[in-house]
DNA sequence: TCCTAGTATAAGTAGCAACTTATATTAGGA
DNA sequence: TCCTAATATAAGTTGCTACTTATACTAGGA
């Protein structure tokens, strides 16, 4: 039922700025405080730590870092979920994948194919954009 | 020192546009000619013919579509290279990975600070950064 | 050869997103 | 309480990029 959906949608637009896949592997070595991925970050691209939040903000709002509170500190990390649904969807183009039904059926026993394919509609995937 | 991938940074780039994710989806269903790809994504999104080409072309830089001549028809289909460059930036998400690039973040959040902060103009703009 | 189909490139434009500086928020210490 | 540190938000600016239309290329058929 998770039509390789909105996840790896946004995912892969905050996924598209390389200064977002920076912090990503950056925190991918451990959590880190706010001030430190700006920082680290704003040595590298020669940016503002608006910039870095505005960022992190972005990651958030896609699934791929959490957060966690500390005082006044918050410490951002790694989100699996976001990078689950972007290898997910990357399961697309697996050998022998044929559509993003197949390959939920698969998971599912053989039996249930036809009830399934009954109660709806034919190619969901085509709803992505208007 | 170098990065996991300059492939796996033209891929995300790439794929940060829902446009080209569709034409990879569509693709991945099978080789078609551009010109199958402009009529079903125009119908899509409602672009024309020199959209879609020129979106195949960054695809195309990018390493995640392949061509076939044939006649004045050209074929693209997926190319598991670009795809396999975004796979492997993923897998240092996965548990206990240390990689390569470990050691560069590492030397970055330490020493070269000052001497990046000390030579760089104020306002560039952050493409122009390594 | 000329014409057409299929596709790519040229050139120009508009909108958005990634910045900027300035300020608001919040937690904790003196 | 006030001050400071840490971070987020506000508001404004600019350059990139995704589009547009027009045109150039290229292969094959009449």
């Amino acid at each position: 039922m998770t039509e390789t959906g909105p996840a790896a949608e946004a995912a892969f637009d905050a996924l598209g700025d390389p200064v977002r896949r920076r912090i990503m592997e950056l925190l991918g070595e451990g959590e880190r405080p706010a001030g430190a991925v700006a920082e680290i970050l704003g040595a590298h691209f020669g940016i503002s730590q608006p910039a870095v939040s505005q960022h992190l903000k972005v990651l958030r709002e896609a699934g791929l870092v959490t957060v966690r509170a500390e005082g006044t500190r918050r410490f951002y990390g790694v989100d699996d979920d976001g990078l689950a649904a972007v290898r997910l969807w990357l399961e697309r183009f697996a050998d022998g994948f044929t559509g993003p039904l197949d390959a939920l059926e698969t998971e599912l026993a053989r039996g249930k194919r036809e009830r399934r394919l009954a109660d709806r509609p034919a190619r969901t995937r085509r709803r992505d954009v208007a």
